[in-house]
RNA sequence: GCCGAUGUAGCUCAGGGGUAGAGCGUUUCCUUGGUAAGGAAGAGGUCAGGGGUUCAAUUCCCCUCAUUGGCUCCA
């Protein structure tokens, strides 16, 4: 007998050798039918598979991650089982599960491939799939699963099983398709129910640019037919939300093709919203303690050649202009971190300076990749909240934690409540990518640790993902549709201090390297309002909304108390406009809903008499008529931040 | 940068080997109206750019540019 514990903390006994089906069905038959795969001491297995040791599961389900991404990768396997039914002789890659359903790199071979070609795949996945045929797992001598692959003519299975060690390969078929994987998968294909292919796209073989490229189909699939519904809904949801189609509706930016890829262009209404939050940043800022500088958009070469910005991103960089006589080098600047440290250099610190925290809506310039080019959220030329503190090693921890309230606090102000916290650190085996000496780099990656642990938060660690010069906190906020955004950032930096010799003198009266911290709430401006748009659907706080009230006058004779109305408004510092076309009201109503203005004033003969308005909010109707005054007041109540 | 798709009026899009259409917007006129579209008339396009095939190309083919879905990259 085997102790099995549940996640309740429960704990069964069951024979040796009993599987996870049987587990499942002990439990319920209602959970034996919806059990897609199990964790056994923190794997995932299929629910076939033996258990023969005391150990702690937990049946998967749809309702888990972990149940999704077996139930996807399985999908995988029978869109692969269905290509190779409709496309003889095609060779696979790989097929594995991602965030939202899974993907198969395949190789046509000369066949040219189309999306023209989905339902065809569908329909046939779905004909595999009501065959309801078992995934069956089978260990597998490597030279057996050589051998197997090599009479198929499947090179990149080959290319896969070299770094695969003889005794844990895996075989899983189903139906007529055998592949090689190490699951697990769900017990048969009668669980897909509905599905869909998404999209298809070039992918290199192993990620590699050098070689070859192999088409990738993207797909999703679902136990209920439902499910695919409501995610296909959510999905034209987010069409409706996408900050391209939002700006040029409502006239926030533009882009140009003569000004240049990647050169976003703000128009009146975009810049109104960002210089609100670029003021609202800004007071955030000076009550933290920050001290406002600004710096040219231009820096000499030796300046990045110091920094190690020129070694490592020169090459992909806007290369460098020259003056016309001497033939000096200056580059765009793609960071501020070297201006401010040439800031603190301008004259002499002692340890009672600091910390000195150097705050800049910095535009930086990098030559991104034509491909990667999208919206606002990756362009060539984009704004940073960008700020610097030089402090001592002692005042690392508490700037930092500093740093994580101003990012929360900012965050909540603007309705993001979700969000998750990433620990990118230095890959431990590819050390030659950063620069500065291993000390540096553990009293940085243990700061960043630390301040996490003492704020209790919730936190993922990524290795290799830190910048070249120090290790970070990333922060991801979720929007209203669930989709996950990197924005701000928090950077500890011993090293460009050094580089940049930048010292104070101690209380000791010896000279000292101080630490530095590189942060931004918003990331890039750019970027920010992206997912700001996207997660209010353009629909902004009324703080930031570029127009907030429209005055609506009923005829031609109400214009002039119209504009005496909106002129007040202004006086309040609110933003809007007059209405001043000969349509009639609902005409009017109608134009100003859909331009998502958050109120519209509307004035006739009534308000005329008694100097007020008749208030109505967007989205919400009739609200009545308010005094002059007293709306304004009501505005001032409803936009605080 | 690489693979695929797309490019027609300000916007959203239809069309198709014989040099173009709709809706919205815009302009003018009529209308002066109370909580989501009042009426009429007009203007507006070298069909992304270049080359080729053809009697004839916006339509078919090739190249370039841009946009776009991914890949790779992201200080």
């Amino acid at each position: 007998m085997i102790k099995i514990t549940l996640p309740d903390g429960s704990v069964r006994e069951y024979d040796s050798g009993v599987t996870g089906m049987q587990v499942a069905t002990s439990i319920s038959e209602g959970l034996a039918r919806v059990a897609l795969s199990i964790k056994v001491n923190g794997e995932v297995w299929d629910l076939s598979r033996s258990i023969t040791t005391d150990s702690e599961v937990a049946i998967l389900t749809w309702n888990d991650d972990e149940g999704k991404s077996t139930f996807w990768h399985s999908s995988a396997h029978l869109m692969a089982e269905a290509l190779e039914e409709l496309y003889p002789g095609v060779k696979l890659g790989i097929g594995p599960s991602i965030d939202t359903g899974f993907y198969y790199d395949v190789d046509f071979g000369d066949r040219e491939f189309s999306s023209d070609e989905f339902p065809n795949i569908e329909k046939k996945m779905i004909e595999l799939a009501r065959e309801k045929n078992a995934y069956v797992r089978k260990d597998i001598s490597k030279q057996d699963a050589v051998d197997y692959f090599t009479e198929k003519g499947d090179q990149y299975k080959l290319d896969l099983l070299k770094d695969l060690e003889d005794g844990t390969i895996t075989f899983y078929t189903q139906g007529n398709f055998t592949d090689l994987c190490r699951g697990p998968h769900i017990p048969n294909t009668g669980s897909i129910k509905a599905l869909k292919l998404m999209n298809v796209a070039g992918a290199y073989w192993r990620g590699d640019v050098t070689s070859k490229q192999l088409t990738r189909i993207y797909g999703v699939s679902f136990p209920k037919q439902k499910e695919l519904n409501h995610y296909l809904e959510i999905l034209e949801e987010a069409k409706k939300r996408d900050h391209r189609k939002l700006g040029k509706e409502m006239d926030l930016f533009a882009f140009s093709e003569t000004v240049g890829m990647g050169l976003p262009l703000w128009l009146p209404k975009g810049t109104i919203l960002r210089e609100r939050l670029t003021d609202f940043m800004k007071s955030a800022q000076i009550k933290a303690g920050y001290l406002p500088v600004i710096t040219p958009n231009i820096g000499s070469k030796a300046l990045y050649e110091t920094s190690g910005h020129w070694a490592k991103y020169g090459e992909d960089s806007f290369q460098p202009i020259r003056t016309p006589n001497e033939g000096e080098e200056y580059l765009l600047k793609p960071m501020n971190c070297p201006h401010h440290c040439e800031i603190f250099k301008s004259r002499p610190k002692s340890y009672r300076d600091l910390p000195v925290r150097l705050a800049e809506f910095g535009t930086v310039y990098r030559y991104e990749q034509s491909g990667e080019l999208h919206g606002l959220t990756r362009v060539r030329g984009f704004t940073q909240d960008d700020a610097h503190i030089f402090c001592t090693e002692d005042q690392v921890k508490e700037e930092f934690i500093k740093v994580i309230d101003l990012v929360l606090y900012v965050f909540r102000a603007l309705g993001f409540e979700e969000y998750t916290a990433q620990i990118s650190l230095r890959d431990p085996e590819n050390k030659e990518k950063y620069i500065g000496d291993d000390e540096a780099w553990e009293k940085s990656e243990k700061a960043i640790v630390v301040a996490c642990e003492e704020k209790g938060m919730n936190t993922v660690t990524e290795l290799g993902e830190a910048a070249f010069y120090g290790p970070k906190l990333d922060f991801m906020v979720k929007d209203a549709l669930g989709r996950s955004w990197q924005l701000g950032t928090i950077q500890v930096d011993y090293n460009l201090p050094k580089r940049f010799e930048l010292e104070y003198v101690g209380a000791d009266n010896e000279k000292h390297t101080p630490v530095m911290i590189h942060r931004a709430p918003f990331g890039s401006l750019e970027r920010f309002i992206a997912v700001l748009i996207e997660h209010c659907g353009g629909n902004f706080p009324l703080w930031l909304a570029p127009e907030q009230v429209a005055v609506l006058p009923i005829s031609e004779k109400h214009a002039e108390y119209a504009d005496k109305v909106f002129a007040a408004l202004q006086d309040a510092g609110i933003t809007g406009f007059v209405d001043h076309r000969s349509e009639k009201t609902g005409r009017k109503i109608r134009d100003a809903e859909i331009a998502k203005v958050p109120f519209m004033l509307i004035v006739g003969e009534q308000e005329m008499e008694s100097n007020s308005v008749a208030v109505r909010r967007h989205g919400e109707g009739d609200l009545g008529t308010k005094g002059l005054e007293e709306f304004v007041k009501y505005f001032k109540e409803a936009s605080a931040v």
